[in-house]
DNA sequence: ACTCGAAGTGGAGTCGTCCTCCACTTGCTG
DNA sequence: CAGCAAGTGGAGGACGACTCCACTTCGAGT
């Protein structure tokens, strides 16, 4: 998953997988202009070995992005073996919340990665969508879900949660309309 | 015109103006990532002045963003009152290209202060737009430019120079493009 | 014409960040 | 388990942002 095209030694790997979860992290609680030192320090590894990962900052970026993605959905399978789908559902769209929260600290920086001719949006986006997909879908074969929706369009709703003005109580504003979303899309009323 | 709010000293004033100058300049050729140091030293004066007069880099791309539209705006009557309207929209157009030249290097700042609420760019395209109709206007009454075409669109479609691939000969395609532009508003054909 | 307080100045100095360099450590292969 | 290629970390040089303050200059008032 996170392998890159040529493979690392054991440790090298290792270390490029902390720089990654370090830069996500900080990113996401301080925007994508926090000082690369601190990052390395945060991953408790040398700058050196920062820069030889991600020669620019936004190498480090677009890894932190991808990474990001990847997680979000890679954990709709665990959701679903867990939960009933309704409920996977909700806890996914509370992950997503997050998701957004990461991308809202980093996307001046994306928005110039995508700009200088770099597709990772285009990818990132389809592999959210499929996301979106495989959950509604189980719904629907559970019953539990309404079936006259499709997956694309709550996708699109869901990112109504961007144009949120920026500051505030916005992160508690993003869950509710989230949840008022899957609300939408069950069965029967939830429990008060 | 680019007094500020409280009257400055004479001396402050030229200083302030020597920065604005250097700052076009600069940003124009090598973007606004250039050092703020540099700038201050190509205007001849110290960096403590260039901080006082404008406290962050925003501020600074602000001013030379608004001096260049003033600039350029401020061109039209000198220009009819030297040339036939037709030719006038020639030049003026060549300066055009000048100041795309300037606000591409300065795009991604200005789009920064933008979506920080700013209204500047509201206020230059309309200062753009109207320098634009002059222009028409005045070739419309003398007979040499078309009558049939409105401000606006020409404004629009000049705007397309934006959307040109961004390197290599662009500033010729630039400039060929908008020479075709002028030809099309044109009564008869221009000289070979 | 001159005086003098206020306004303005510049550049040296501090601080924080970027990025490189290289002597040392570690994983892996045979 | 030896040897070497791969990988490491952190000190340090370079550079940019911004401040501080002793000094200069302007221009209003007489």
């Amino acid at each position: 998953m996170t392998t890159p095209p040529k493979s690392l030694r054991a440790d090298a790997q290792r270390n490029r997988d902390k720089l990654v979860a370090a830069a996500s992290e900080l990113f996401a609680r301080s925007g994508t202009d926090i000082a690369l030192d601190a990052v390395a320090a945060h991953a408790g590894v040398g700058v050196a070995t920062l820069y030889r990962n991600f020669p620019t900052r936004d190498d480090l970026v677009e890894a932190a992005y991808r990474s990001e993605v990847a997680q979000i959905t890679g954990a709709v399978a665990g959701l679903l073996a867990e939960h009933p789908p309704d409920v996977a559902l909700e806890r996914w769209m509370e992950r997503y919340v997050d998701y957004v929260v990461a991308k809202r600290g980093m996307s001046d920086a994306l928005r110039a990665i995508i700009e200088s001719g770099n597709d990772i949006y285009a990818d990132t986006r389809g592999q959210l969508q499929e996301a979106f997909a495989a959950l509604l879908e189980a719904g629907v074969e559970a019953g539990t879900l309404r079936s006259d929706v499709n997956a694309e369009d709550v996708f699109r709703a869901t990112g109504s949660v961007f144009l949120l003005p920026q500051q505030d109580g916005w992160r508690e504003q993003a869950a509710r309309l989230l949840g008022l979303l899957v609300d939408g899309l069950r069965y029967g009323r939830p429990a008060p």
